[in-house]
DNA sequence: ATGAAAGCGCTAACAA
DNA sequence: TTGTTAGCGCTTTCAT
């Protein structure tokens, strides 16, 4: 364990002061060249590493942004995670990781190791039970800009990145819908989640403006099992679907089982129509056609979001990104 | 912008000095009851958070942990990176974590950002193409310990922690032999890597011991669309394996795409076997039979190797998950 | 062009 | 039981 390296002991063995070392690695134009050179030489040779806990003590300034979800291995926080990662590198941010693990408590000790760890900023996407945003509050009142994307509070007076989530679902309603599907089964998630609200106000308003040409069965399922038995059960014991909507991957999941188990024909005997983050769609022969909704984009709009809170914007917005048809075959 | 709520504030609203804050907040037993709970009340009130910077500049003890993969977004790395996490937080550590985007350059800034935030250990998969390793012995000398997983560099003199490629690979290989395959398809993936040399020699390996009694069709694949490929060609216009090994789950995406393609009745047309992490193998009907190595036991593993190092142990060496098959109805 | 000195918030040895 | 003080490594103002 060698001794550690700094402006002092730099400053020592060139028997300048400490300030000048300092100066001399920032290119201070103050400073001779010769110096600067002779500094920056010895630093090179020496590995010195500036110290960002002595930077950030002094400067209050500090170059690490939070980043707290539910869970980290999901199909689609890893991809808001990476896509945020790598514009953070970009910047000369870091990224600190925190998992909720859906639970409001861990939560709460997530926001406090943030301000322990004098974040700059913090991305989240809350648990299902969070109701108390007074931490959140107190956060923003020191000062800390909070983005909250994907799963977000409802108050109006946050920071929102959010899905194209109802303009994503009413398009793949329409798809259906020009298509002239006879039954379409439509199948959503837990009804108490935001999202599936949207998703499902969304979607079924486009089927009302039909009224009644089509023959519109909704469910809600809560996993993909859930998904699998259901659509089993439909096609065993109920009305034959010709189209089936998924709102999610997971659902997607369990019904493509059910679609494999029955050996029904994608997309001769049955259309289906996703919405997803885009990986999951591809597995399938045919792929399946989907609305896209990219925890990527998400990311980019979130960070963007972030630096223009740190450089001073106090606009408080809601902010959604885009969506995109993505032609598989299976309608 | 509220003002920051530090010691001296404290101190002088109830008048005392910064030490007996600082000691009545970490319930130092020379302080009174009576001050201890004043003070802690008042911290409390005014939602004082210390200040891990300073901390860290004082004791020189960080708790932060550096966490460096080629992509957080792959199906493998974000289960690892959620198990550290989850033990991370138990153990009061945080997480720092950098994607190299599988480029030595950008791996090597990584590690200097891990120095310049002064983690206490880095966890790292290295790229494919890390040949230069002065930077990661600086690590080290500098007393980081450094915690190699997955991808690990061949030099013996660094403590890594792998899957138990070889093991699991002639397991798969056993269970193939078992049931008196005729002919066996075995995909791999690129011949450079080292996992794949592992997992094809103790697969190969186990047939050669039956010297002949099986047919084993080798190929080495680089994408999910090129194991697809390969898959539709063997069928349609080579010897029809009876069997089909995918070493992983990119390939096993590519086989099942092509399965589907081709309407091969799994198992009773063709038996798969896959080695994976566990997630894919359960999207298809019926699901695949696979030889489970998994991301969160390696986590598990790393972190509690790190704890070790952080504690002062200096043994050096590597460490391996073990396996489990996972039945699947595939063959 | 360079140096001296103060101070960021905290801990811990020493004093009282 | 509590206070005083030095110092972690760095930046920055003010002097020289």
């Amino acid at each position: 364990m060698e001794s550690k390296v700094t402006l002092k002991k730099i400053s020592d063995l060139l028997s300048i002061s400490i300030s000048t070392v300092s100066r001399a690695l920032k290119d201070h134009p103050d400073i001779s060249l010769e110096t600067r050179t002779k500094v920056k030489e010895l630093a090179e040779m020496l590995d010195y590493q500036p110290n960002a806990y002595a930077i950030n003590l002094r400067t209050n300034v500090s170059k690490v942004l939070g980043l707290i979800v539910p869970a980290i291995s999901n199909n689609f926080y890893d991809s808001f995670i990476s896509e945020v990662e790598k514009e953070a590198r970009k910047t000369g941010y870091s990224l600190m990781i925190l998992q909720s693990n859906d639970d409001p408590a861990t939560e709460a000790d997530n926001i406090r190791l943030c301000r322990l760890n004098r974040v700059a900023g913090i991305f989240i996407s809350i648990t299902a039970g969070t109701t108390d945003f007074t931490l959140f509050n107190r956060v923003e009142e020191a000062g800390i800009p909070i983005i909250f994307f994907d799963k977000v509070p409802p108050q109006t007076n946050y920071n929102k990145v959010c899905m194209a989530d109802k303009q994503a679902a009413a398009k793949a309603a329409e798809l259906i819908v020009n298509r002239h599907k006879k039954t379409v089964l439509a199948l959503f998630g837990k009804n108490e989640m935001s999202i599936t609200k949207e998703r499902y106000q969304a979607f079924t308003s486009i089927f009302e403006t039909q009224n009644g040409k089509t023959n519109l069965l909704i469910d809600h399922v809560e996993s993909s099992a859930a998904a699998f038995n259901c659509t089993l059960n439909y096609f065993n014991n109920k009305q034959m679907p010709d189209a089936v909507f998924c709102m999610s991957d997971e659902i997607l999941i369990g019904v493509m089982k059910a679609v494999q188990t029955l050996h029904i024909k994608i997309p001769q005997q049955l259309s289906i129509i996703a919405m997803s983050n885009g990986f999951i769609p591809t597995l399938y022969e045919p792929e399946i056609t989907y609305v896209k909704t990219s925890g990527y984009d998400l990311g980019r709009l979130s960070f963007t979001k972030m630096m223009s809170c740190l450089q001073g914007n106090n606009t408080i917005e809601e902010l959604h990104t885009g969506y995109e048809i993505v032609e598989g075959g299976s309608i």
